[in-house]
DNA sequence: ATCGCGATTGAACAAGTGTTTAGTGTATGA
DNA sequence: TCATACACTAAACACTTGTTCAATCGCGAT
């Protein structure tokens, strides 16, 4: 259950308005006083109680970290994922704060951002080998990395959902550009590939190991004059 | 062949150190003063040559979209992806610049994102259609969302470079942190997935369709109180 | 009742922003 | 030769930014 404002420390007020500000207009953009007045208070009041626009971030940082560490950490098996999926679809503007936020937090470098990413790739790794384990996900050669590409591509969803609406032709742009719509169009081919495969050989696979073995061979000199 | 500065016009050399700060600080953050003084020009030039910065800002857009543009036309057999690879992997830091601004555009939301992202979108789609006529792609229920997911993919690797070196551990940090290392460690393990699937089986492809056709049934009611 | 202390505000400040303006050269064409 | 146009600069302007500061407000403890 949520919260509604009027519940909350005029701190957290501040803090909440502001991750929704940083998430719909970025951290440069959203300004102090904007925040403030989001939050029904002064700017004054805003330093007062975070020291600082960066302090003030590095509050939202840390809140949203914990937000989405506390959930996250039981969807291992089909059952919990469709489980997911229901939920989010059910209630899309949930979370559109914290997705909006996060994706400022990966785009703009900051600590936030690495470790949200890190635990995202921790995370899908030990989906995966959990997933081999009970036989429901094929076995790699390099579990690491391939955790690395799932949750790249999976994260490529949170980074251009505007841009994946709108190639889509979306009736209604959605307010943080992923949404039902998007999820409804976009899940059975992303996975299906998961599943199916998107080539129909090892051409271009074995043509990328050639590729690359020739280029270990001259690894010697990288940049070519 | 690359120009060198000293052989470009004052308002092209403006440009570029533009499409240079605005790819490595943003839009935002690259002051007027920084292009200034990156192209050793005076703050009043550049707006006497592009009329505002917000107009520094389209001459850019423009140039690099055509820019890239003109290039990527014809990768569309698996020998000439080969020779992009490892053209590429020769020549890392060629087109940096293009690659950091074109990431920002992605993000910050423009026109000129929008348009890049849709091209990449239409050529990833030709590509597809020619594969599955020339028997070396499958083929799929919908095409142009498979093209849409594929691309999605493909710009995560440019969306979060940064992230992905990062986890990988690079010894260091390429500079705008998409570079010869990465692609070493991330194509094999990409490609693998396209071509031999990720999952062991279809249950979670059915989990999705049976999770998906169940919504739509209550399509009704978006947002569940 | 009053003291004290944190919450809160409104106004101000210093720095940085994009932009304007007046002025200086410096070519080129009449 | 001169005048016109253009590239270019230095300084200033108007504005926004984050932040500070003095002054209240409200409330619990003494």
């Amino acid at each position: 259950m949520r919260l509604t404002a009027e519940d909350l420390t005029t701190r957290a007020r501040i803090r909440d308005a502001a991750i929704g500000l940083f998430g719909r207009d970025g951290f440069g953009p959203a300004t102090v006083r904007a925040v403030a007045s989001a939050a029904g208070v002064s700017p004054g009041l805003v330093i007062h109680h975070f020291g600082s626009k960066a302090g003030l971030r590095e509050a939202c940082d840390q809140h949203v970290l914990a937000q989405t560490a506390s959930q996250g950490k039981e969807k291992t098996d089909p059952a919990t994922t469709r489980q997911l999926i229901q939920d989010y679809l059910n209630h899309p503007d949930q979370y559109a704060d914290e997705i909006a936020y996060i994706r400022r937090s990966l785009g703009d470098e900051s600590e936030a951002g690495d470790a949200f990413f890190d635990a995202v790739v921790r995370q899908t790794q030990d989906v995966i080998e959990a997933g081999i384990a009970a036989g429901t996900i094929r076995e790699f050669d390099d579990v690491r990395s391939t955790a690395v590409v799932v949750a790249s591509n999976s994260l490529s969803m949170l980074m251009l959902g505007r841009h994946l609406s709108r190639a889509l032709g979306a009736d209604v742009i959605e307010p943080h550009g992923i949404g039902p719509e998007l999820l409804r169009q976009l899940t059975v081919p992303a996975l299906d590939i998961y599943t199916n495969g998107f080539y129909a050989d090892s051409r271009f696979l074995d043509a990328a190991r050639d590729a690359l073995q020739q280029d270990t061979n001259n690894q010697g000199r990288e940049h070519a004059p």
